[in-house]
DNA sequence: TCATATATAATTGTATACAAAATAAATAAA
DNA sequence: TTTATTTATTTTGTATACAATTATATATGA
């Protein structure tokens, strides 16, 4: 019931699997569906179903899970199946404060080698950026935004950083997905301009504040106090003098 | 001929793996290997012989050498295998830029929190060290002299962060295994001790210069010139008008 | 009816089997 | 002897099979 499936699917876009190997296929494949929120957080990723949509084995999902727990996209509790991540709003912070203090050493290494073709790129970025918000299109605009980001990181030119930075701008768009406030921020487009703007201008405590700053809209534009109780709901119930046990999974047998 | 091995090496500590999983002990157990000198930079990790030597199928082992290349510690080339990492020179000096960023970080949020206890741990990591430094026991302090920039990390509070620093600082002790001039440097302990006092002081631009001068004399204490000829060899040789070929894997039949 | 216990089904963890590729060895040609 | 080509061996890539665990459904007793 396996076999019959002819990897249906992911060679839709790629020709069959020549440079990119098929598990790399396969995460890009979950993870734009976490971001096209197709997939909430908090769902189950069993390993025969996408086993079975993308046409391998077990064997290959379970080595796509693991990478995308190692990136924290995914959580696994062992023996009970891989979830899309639910992050916490102190993990949110983390992420969001992680960011602040790399980007900002990002932003001060860029200043330093002032390209004229980079900063074209980074122009056309946010364009396009802007054309897909004006589209309507908002999980194109989520990854169009850390697209930006990520062009920094590259023109920073430290490969060890910038992949920190993509799992952190990763973990970033399922943070917004969680915990975004409204519909969506008419932010992004003119602050990434504005960042640029200081780039041009060789202003590095402009450009750095401007950074800063941006990372700490997007914190705020985030509410990050309700879901809180979820976690800590048994230590809240824990009082002393009577134990209340989670559900079967301490006392086992 | 995989069955007749009984576990053996691993269970030499740990009870029989029941918080830790079988595959963190494997971890741990290779990465220990590494870092004592036991396994040279570039050594092949063939699957099946590290299945027999503790015991488990290469399932496992499979796992643990994604983990370990996910981290950097190893490199996997497809088809050909999984060997200990080689950093390059340029590796190196990434490395030890993206730790001056992120302990900068953690030195500003470490001393805006300052807590007797975790002064005093702080000293009592140091005294290990130079413990271990004058017994001459090398691999012990590399790793404990690791554990005194995890542990300000963990005081800092910031585990996304801490996680990352965790892996740099792995990178740096095999970057310090390969390029590490002399036989050691009398280093670290003094300046992290100075580091420590800074801390307590409360003296946030001292603290955080001292750090960034700590990681700053690590680097100038590798040499990481020579070796780049090794990588380069292809390029070296590669003359317009004349092809040199890659000993068989870019013509493939 | 509700709670508990038991049996059944579904899912993950691990080992093994087979296919594909790369390396090593051996043979043939110059 | 050296180089090229073929064959054999080893090693990785992937799928499958079986064991262990967890979740679901059913039955039993209060």
């Amino acid at each position: 019931m396996n076999r019959t499936a002819p990897t249906a699917a992911v060679n839709r876009t790629e020709a069959p699997s020549r440079k990119v190997s098929q598990i790399d296929l396969i995460y890009a494949e979950v993870l734009a569906a976490i971001f096209e929120q197709r997939l909430a957080p908090g769902t189950k990723l069993a390993e025969d179903a996408l086993g079975e949509i993308f046409g391998v084995s077990r064997t290959m999902i379970r080595s796509v899970l693991q990478r995308l727990a190692h990136e924290r996209i995914v959580q696994i509790h062992p023996n009970r199946g891989a979830f899309v991540a639910e992050p916490t709003p102190d993990e949110a912070r983390e992420v969001l404060q992680a960011r602040r203090l790399i980007e900002e050493g990002i932003i001060r290494e860029v200043i330093r080698k002032p390209s004229p073709e980079d900063i074209k790129a980074l122009r056309l970025s946010v364009a396009a950026e802007r054309a897909s918000l004006d589209k309507g299109d908002h999980p194109g605009w989520v990854r169009l935004s850390g697209d930006f980001h990520l062009r920094l990181a590259a023109i920073a030119g430290n490969e060890t950083l910038a992949v920190y930075l993509r799992e952190l701008v990763t973990r970033t768009s399922l943070i917004i997905l969680q915990y975004q406030k409204g519909n969506a921020s008419s932010c992004g487009c003119d602050e990434h301009m504005e960042i640029i703007r200081a780039i041009d201008a060789g202003d590095e405590p402009a450009a750095v504040a401007l950074m800063r700053d941006h990372l700490q809209t997007c914190e705020d534009q985030l509410h990050l106090e309700d879901r809180e109780a979820a976690a800590d709901l048994y230590a809240i119930f824990a009082k002393p003098g009577r134990t209340v046990g989670k559900g079967g999974r301490e006392t086992r047998k």
